[in-house]
This record gives structure tokens, C-alpha cells and sequence, in this order.
DNA sequence: GCCAAAACTGTACCAGCGGTACAGGCAAAT
DNA sequence: ATTTGCCTGTACCGCTGGTACAGTTTTGGC
């Protein structure tokens, strides 16, 4: 049996979004607890039954978002595989869907946490900073098989480090998100990801 | 003649280098005044001498940000223009040589102050996120520029749009200076610029 | 419908920060 | 000798992030 939603759960839901919200806009720092339950319509005293400490709030933010993140590569290339047995399909289906995705995002992508916690690393505790280093080892390690995969059937046109590759991905992607805020232009982030998947085709598909 | 760097304007720089080192690490919000003027032992009267306000120092350090920054590629591909005349090695040359430069921080690239604005827009005004837009699509043009100059001699071995291809250079780089820093791994970001130029390469010289 | 746990509210308090104001002081350039 | 640039010292203020803790309402399970 599910457990049902308690309201407590809804809350801190709620809160965690909020922040999130705010987070990725003006930084963790600048991000009041105030303006968050004021926002939430709670008190302050009740932020603080959910959350030890703002830090406690940053680990619980970040957690949500790589849980998020995980469902999204997992569902997109889950769907790819069902349309493909092929590897090399299989990602390039993955990638168009991601692409796909991101430029149906009416505002643009929001911003990355990871991105954001690490260009503000001394606000927080170890075990934040464990927990996005962790999150891109993961992320790296699932782009790192969909590629080995495809490489053990098709050779590559030009040596290339796998391991380089795999984590190009996430790095056209943070880089994509944070030109597409710079600029103000949604069709960065799809375009560069459909980008690298034309070097992939480049590399693998000849 | 060239004016002699006063003593005013050493402090200014002084306070600008301790403030980015700052921002970089723990964002913008989270570096008080009083910190920055301690380290460079200075008053605050010392420092309202030199900055209006807060925003006034954000703006001055983003332009000195810039104009470093520009320096690096202008200094690079400027380099790289004296070893070569064909617009492909000038840029391939140029990609190795900035790869060996970033190889070459003895603690990793210490980041990007306009990805760190962009995780913290709401805390500038309209000056300091033109500022960031603007030094964008400047850096877009440059590489635009060479990477034209390469198709137009070397006809793509698939068909590519240039602006995104442009505009990737600056993505790998980001990415690749925030995969770096999050996993404490400085061989990331040059490893990046290199796979970049492994592209750029299989794109156009075959 | 009772009861215990969950989910809060209310109040009080503090340090520190951004920012202002203003009265100087000191050294170098002219 | 005087101005100009570059600061120091002192005093002050409003705001807010954050802490602490006691008390109150709501909810869900039985």
C-alpha cells in the first residue's frame, strides 16, 4: 500500500519549490526564508518544523532535483529503447526526445542546481557537495554506457576517450542552460544538444 | 606616455581581485563588503571612496572579467595566427593552445563570473546583465568569425549551422569549468576544449 | 469521538550587513 | 603653498537572516 501524500509532504513540497524558484534566480544566500514562507503562506516557525537549518533545506532542494533530473533521462532514453534496438538509435532517439523536451519548456530550462551550488560552494556543508559531485559521476557513468554501447558496434571515425564524450554531454547541457538564461534565447539549450548529437552521428554513424 | 598606475588605482584592483575571488566562491549576496575590505585591509569609508555601491563593484569586476578574458583568446588565437595562414590550423592551433593554457592553472579555472551572474540575475540591475549578454555574443561573433573562415575554405563533411557551432565553443567551456570544479577534476575543462577541437576537426578536415 | 502525534503559530530576540554622513589626515603633484 | 587624490575614524540606522522555545490547532488511526 502507497502511502498517501500527507499534508505535511505537500508542504514541504511547496516550500522546496519555492526555494528552488528562488534559488536558481538570486543565488542561495540571497534566497530569504521570509520571502519563502511568505510565498508559502507559513510562518516562520513552521519552516523551521520541516528544516533544521537552511542548509538542511539546500540538501533536501538538491535531492529533489537530482531525483527530478534522474526521471527525465530515464524516461526520454526509456522511450528511445522502446523505438529502437540499436545503440546508436537508441541514443540518437534519446537525444532528439531530450531536445524535444527542453524547447517545450515554455520559459526555458530553469536553471541547473548543480550549477548554481557550484558557483557558491563555500555556502555549504560536505554532504551537499558530495551529493552533486556523486550526481554528476552518475550522470556521466549513464551517458558513459549508452556511448560504450554504441562504440562496441560501431567504431568510432577518429580515436576518441569515451569517458571525454560521456561527460561532453553534460557539459553542452549546463553550458546550453546557462547561455540560453544569458542571452535570453530558449532555442540555445535544444539546439546545442541536437548539435552534439550530430557529432555523435559524425563519429559513429560513418 | 602611459600613465602610471596609481596608488588609488592598485587598491581599486586590489579590492576588485579579492572581490571576484569572493563572488566566485560563495556568490555575490554572500560577500559582505566588510569581508572584502578586510582582507584588503582597507576602511569601509576606504571602500565607498572607490565604489558608489555594492552594484557599482559588481559592474566594474564583471568589466574587468571581460576584458581579461578577451585578452586570453585575443593573446591565444593571436598566437595561433603567427604559426599558421590556413583558417583551420590557425583555429585548431589556437583550441590546443587555450586547451594547454586552462591545463595550465595551477588550481583549475577558479570560474566564470557570467555563469555566476546568471545563477544570480535578480541580484544585478539592467547595466551588469547587459554587460554579461553583450561580452556573450561578442565572444559568439569571434568564434563565429573563424569557424566561417574555416567552411568557407573547408566545405563541412555534414551539413552544420555555424552560429550553433559557435556558439558551442562558449558551452564546452562553461560546462567544463563547472564539471571541473564539481568534481575537483582541472583536467576536465582542457580534456573539453580538445574533444571540442577533435569536432572541429572531423567537421572540417576530412 | 478520543488521543497522540504531526503540523504548525506567536513572540521575542540578536548579530551582522549594507549603506549614510561627516570630519578629518596625509602624501604627492603642481 | 595649496590643491588633489586617497584614504581613516567614528557614529549611526533600518532591515533581515537566523535561533529558541513555548504554546496551539489539525490530522489520522483506532
Amino acid at each position: 500500500m502507497f502511502r498517501k501524500a500527507t499534508k505535511g509532504q505537500e508542504t514541504r513540497e511547496r516550500l522546496l519549490s519555492i526555494a528552488e524558484t528562488a534559488v536558481l534566480a538570486k543565488g542561495f544566500a540571497a534566497t530569504s526564508i521570509e520571502e519563502v514562507i511568505a510565498e508559502a503562506g507559513i510562518t516562520k516557525s513552521g519552516f523551521f518544523y520541516h528544516f533544521a537549518d537552511k542548509n538542511a533545506l539546500a540538501h533536501e532542494m538538491l535531492q529533489r532535483y537530482v531525483v527530478a533530473n534522474d526521471q527525465v533521462f530515464e524516461q526520454t532514453f526509456g522511450r528511445a529503447a522502446e523505438l529502437s534496438d540499436d545503440p546508436l538509435q537508441r541514443f540518437l532517439i534519446g537525444l532528439k526526445l531530450l531536445a524535444e523536451t527542453m524547447a517545450d519548456l515554455p520559459n526555458g530550462h530553469p536553471g541547473c542546481l548543480i550549477a548554481s551550488v557550484c558557483y557558491q560552494e563555500r555556502l555549504f556543508d560536505r554532504t551537499v557537495l558530495q551529493l552533486t559531485a556523486d550526481s554528476v559521476r552518475k550522470w556521466n557513468a549513464y551517458f558513459h554506457e549508452h556511448i560504450a554501447a554504441i562504440a562496441a558496434v560501431y567504431p568510432p571515425s577518429e580515436p576518441v576517450d569515451l569517458d571525454q564524450l560521456s561527460a561532453m554531454m553534460s557539459c553542452i547541457v549546463d553550458g546550453g542552460i546557462i547561455m540560453g538564461k544569458t542571452l535570453g534565447d530558449t532555442t540555445i539549450l535544444p539546439q546545442q544538444i541536437l548539435l552534439f548529437r550530430s557529432y555523435i552521428k559524425l563519429l559513429f554513424a560513418r
